[in-house]
DNA sequence: TGATTATAATAGTGTTGCTATCTTTTATGT
DNA sequence: ACATAAAAGATAGCAACACTATTATAATCA
């Protein structure tokens, strides 16, 4: 399934909006890749540079700072998860199978959707795993929501929260259960990989089936 | 209650044990209420040791950089949370009501305890909610790992795995169940102060007690 | 053609993270 | 009380990082 739609983030992420030239896609193309590689802190825009055979300057015509970048990729994730999350729901009518299609998608997006060429979706989602949370859990946390830095993310926990009421009306923590089964798939991973012990799935293969089944339990324990 | 045990960490995350001098324990003091109030990412030793009236270079004899005194903090947190369900779940029989009781720990130990003369539990605890994930969200995860940085976390997440199972033996997902009712613990309580629209959790009085009313609700949808 | 825009190239500044060295203070043992 | 060692303070310095400024060059378009 090929996506053609270039996805919209908030104007207030970049300077520049890296979408509209052949640098900018560079950019997001190899900021994604260097950052899973090297982790966010040992991350800076010179070695980016150097990576894409460009220049600090450039990149600062872009990006205010590396936080701000991380935070316009993470935005992306939390957009064409829920893009994804819509067009795959648009027509189904049972809300039960509505949830279990979304769960299918926090888990396997990456494997299932070749999308846009300058974006590896595998390295995003592995970016998502291991460094998302540095997005909100800052100082300027309240400055940036304000700003509507997180509005992907709300979009996306608000449309799950909507299907579960589906399921159950009088269910009283939709934004906390969709907003905990989200987490908890890329806690779950980590865990997997880096602290097995925090956690029942196995790292191995079939690691995502796992995973997709433990939510499954959870939800048809809290839902049915 | 007055706990007069020092607390036990393992050595490799420090240079010079910090509790057995009296700087030492002024750097425990001061870098807790200092990263609570600025946050770990414009936090520094230099800024320490000017709040603290001392020199960047002494903070240096006890901790090799402020990743590893935050898991220094960090892991003090998760051994006195251990400390504190074992001593209020020892004489206990029923596994039911020990979950409770660890529940109610994970919300409210900052306000029950008074424990230790140089540690603000209170913002030991905000410390926590903001920056723990930061710990183990590195690319040295795995050496820390096998260092046992984290053995804290895993021991707190085995023994409470091992109530659950107590509860209901053939439950398939203990460690994970284990984790993340203490990862929603800290992140509800941030979602509400921050993001509130990814909870249901308000920011108002009462907020500690809505959170384990929710854990509350899981759990007996869990396990019932 | 000339004007505008995007990118590259280079340099520079202040801060951070950390190490080294030396002096002063404090604690300990005889 | 004095000698010795250990702890802490004072100061300097360096390499890397975060970011800004300036100028040059190439591409685009009126």
């Amino acid at each position: 399934m090929a996506v053609n739609v270039s996805i919209s983030l908030n104007p207030g992420l970049y300077i520049k909006d890296p979408q509209q030239s052949e640098l900018g896609k560079r950019i997001i193309k190899h900021s994604i890749l260097l950052i899973d590689e090297i982790g966010f802190e040992q991350f800076n825009f010179k070695k980016l540079a150097e990576e894409m055979k460009s220049t600090e300057a450039s990149i600062y015509r872009y990006f205010e700072n590396k936080h701000l970048l991380l935070t316009y990729l993470v935005s992306w994730y939390w957009e064409w998860l829920n893009y994804m999350i819509q067009i795959k729901t648009f027509n189904v009518e049972d809300p039960k199978k509505k949830l279990e299609i979304i769960i299918h998608t926090f888990v396997l997006i990456s494997e299932e959707n070749p999308a846009i060429d300058y974006v590896n979706e595998s390295s995003l989602h592995n970016l998502v795993i291991a460094e998302s949370t540095k997005v909100y859990h800052t100082k300027g946390v309240d400055e940036e929501n304000n700003k509507g830095f997180f509005l992907n993310y709300k979009e996306m926990v608000s449309s799950v929260a909507e299907v579960i009421l589906e399921i159950k009306p009088n269910f009283p923590y939709p934004h906390a259960l969709a907003s905990n089964l989200f987490e908890m798939t890329n806690t779950h991973f980590y865990f997997a990989d880096h602290l097995p012990r925090l956690t029942d799935i196995d790292n191995k293969a079939g690691q995502k089936e796992e995973v997709e089944k433990m939510l499954l339990f959870f939800i048809s324990k809290l839902l049915d």
